[in-house]
DNA sequence: TACATGGTTTGATCTATATCAAGGCTCGCA
DNA sequence: TGCGAGCCTTGATATAGATCAAACCATGTA
């Protein structure tokens, strides 16, 4: 059982052809009639910022790819410890073929909309079509390479270099999308309060604002209220985040 | 170029009604047909303990699975901070198809022997055989969701839950593999040393050593010599790890 | 206009783990 | 039989980040 209400689905990017679906997601290389059969069986979804979308445990009968918005993954210990262990940005994919329930909490972090596909006749169509499972494959080797950065940065990384780390990946991630730029500095508006940053980064809030108060004193970033974040100097940012030099450039 | 000279292949598993390929890996589903292709493709690799399989930014030309012993895929700071990202049993498989290059160090952790697949022949196997790559998707989401659990052991764990954790998960591991037990006791070989121990939990090797004295003061673990480890109550051990119970059970 | 709320910042203090340092055990080898 | 090399344990001390606590700021609302 869902316990949250789906709000009425929006018909934003009803053709397929805007959908991130297209770009990245499931039907990067398929052919018109291949299309054809996702487009019947894919459906819209939207939440409400702080929605949550699946909780752990509970029965998740579709896979979906993120049309706009954001949501995030995240398992929690009986004592209430949380850890994020996704973030789903758009053109991201959730879900997996062949599990009846979730295996984590999927959480809309902003308002956001999903693109969905009901599991069964997803899984008809990746029997029949290979594209669709090759693209799948690939999709879920990139997220298991950014799960073991972001083991490395769970594992070894200071505050600071967690901070430096998260901010860099959005940025990169918003840069690919949106292309914000002013005069060589990269601006980014986070998308995560303080408190998912820290449940992404395995901090405390508390660390997660000193450590964003630290940079700001340094001159590695700027800040204009509390989400809108500029960087003069991207690779020094870099630098800070203690990154093996080109894991993954901007621009 | 590879840092390491490979040993001569041993011809043990020689057989793929042996090899563990047959068992987990890529040819779980496969017809006899599609499985003589793979043998045609397929040699034998063999590795002393401490020797590096492949070294991170090297090329890479095959993909493979684990026949015997321990491998890990670790990944190296500047200043020399290390973090597991990965560890590989008998069954397991390593190689991303599709990428030229090892993102990781892979390193044998004991006398290892892996059965190799060529990339290129590999790749072509994948194309005409979906069966092939639809057990890598399963295979990678697995390593996924092992993935997304270890981030939480990383980046919310106590060193005394990531101590009980990586003895908990070796332990399932093992028996599912050879069932050593005694009068209800679990019975573990730990395959690794202190220092990799602390290398796969973001630990210090010194904070590891303690945290095994305490569990064996506190009785949740007994030990002899210093790896052969018995569990007299594996629902204790599974406790201390502060896993949410039946995060995949053992027996 | 006051006042509550949610997100955030900052300060003071505490503590789990890192760091530095020494010594022990085991095995192979001279 | 002694010696060195790896691996492991234990102790003393330092410190990064957690915890506890207070206050700030913007926004919405009574």
């Amino acid at each position: 059982m869902y316990k949250t209400s789906a709000a009425p689905a929006k018909t934003v990017h009803l053709n397929c052809g805007d959908c991130p679906i297209r770009h990245r997601a499931v039907c990067a290389r398929c052919e018109d009639d291949e299309l054809r059969r996702l487009e019947e069986i894919k459906y819209y979804r939207s939440f409400e910022a702080g929605q949550t979308v699946v909780w752990s445990g509970d029965r998740m009968d579709f896979v979906a790819s993120v049309v706009s918005g954001i949501a995030t993954l995240t398992q929690t210990m009986e004592d209430g410890r949380r850890q994020m262990v996704g973030l789903l940005l758009p053109s991201d994919f959730v879900g997996r073929p062949g599990r009846e329930t979730a295996a984590y909490d999927v959480t809309a972090t902003s308002d956001l909309v999903m693109c969905c596909f009901r599991k069964k006749p997803f899984e008809d169509v990746m029997l029949t079509t290979p594209h669709v499972g090759q693209r799948l494959l690939e999709m879920t080797l990139d997220e298991l390479d950014a799960a073991r950065e972001w083991m490395l940065l769970l594992g070894r990384k200071t505050a600071r270099e967690k901070i430096a780390s998260l901010i860099a990946i959005i940025a990169r991630r918003d840069a690919s999308l949106n292309n914000q730029r002013e005069a060589g500095a990269v601006v980014v508006d986070l998308p995560l309060t303080r408190e998912a940053m820290s449940e992404y980064l395995g901090l405390t809030l508390e660390t997660v604002s000193r450590q964003i108060s630290a940079l700001r004193r340094d001159g590695i970033i700027e800040i204009e209220g509390k989400r809108h974040i500029t960087i003069p100097d991207f690779d020094r940012l870099v630098e800070e985040a203690g990154d093996d030099a080109d894991g993954g450039f901007l621009v």
